[in-house]
DNA sequence: AAATTACTTAAGCAAATGCTTGACTATCGC
DNA sequence: GCGATAGTCAAGCATTTGCTTAAGTAATTT
């Protein structure tokens, strides 16, 4: 559990930038074009195209050509790992703190030394 | 729901890296000075507490100094948040998805064209 | 008081990121 | 075939990131 997640990186860089997860949330209504995508923003085409090519890079995405059209669709497996993690660290840190809550209720009178760990 | 939402940009991004993934996941098991924190990686303690700063940063930990150590601990509300932007989307593909699903069993000869949106 | 410990701060640097523009390449509708 | 459409590719560039080293400072130990 301490190894390298080179497919967690990835999905949290992706969803770092506010423009990837507004077209993850786009994509969450139905598949869209590249240009669909593109729509909302400001930015140049290319720009989009490069958010996209980290999107799908993350396993976040799939996208398929048909014809001139790129069509685009949410990836549920990578957004389950990062689920996954944040869900197994709240498991953790739940559990945490009932033992921490369990003792001091256990022990009202805390020294101010050796509080934990 | 399309607006920016600054903390998550910076939860994901600090989590986006595997060091300061570790340091959570450490924490998660209970409070760590720095050195503690630094012990298990080969970088510079400068870098580890730059590291720190990006978590602290994002609202995923916080620290306190008493005397000449500084101890972190998680802060589980940026998890929190984290966590329910992605329960969110799991929520609206996972509808969609149901909701293919019953037209695919509702129309078996699913013509090529016009699949979706 | 002197040495050690536990950080802190600042400067610097190579690599990665998030764009831009400009030139292209297919495909589609007429 | 010809022009519009949909996207691709390659530089280039400013900023940010993830480190490093070096020189502090403040709290403990001895």
């Amino acid at each position: 559990m301490l190894q390298h997640q080179p497919s967690l990186d990835l999905a949290f860089q992706a969803l770092a930038d506010p423009a990837r997860r507004a077209m993850v949330e786009r994509l969450c209504d139905g598949p869209a074009s590249v240009s669909e995508l593109a729509a909302p923003f400001e930015m140049s085409l290319s720009a989009v195209v490069q958010h996209i090519a980290v999107l799908e890079g993350a396993g976040l995405i799939r996208t398929a050509k048909q014809g001139r059209v790129r069509t685009c669709q949410v990836e549920p497996q990578a957004l389950r790992g990062v689920e996954g993690w944040i869900n197994e660290r709240r498991l953790l840190w739940e559990r945490r703190l009932d033992r921490l809550g369990d003792y001091l209720k256990a022990n009202p009178d805390m020294p101010k030394k050796d509080h934990d760990q």
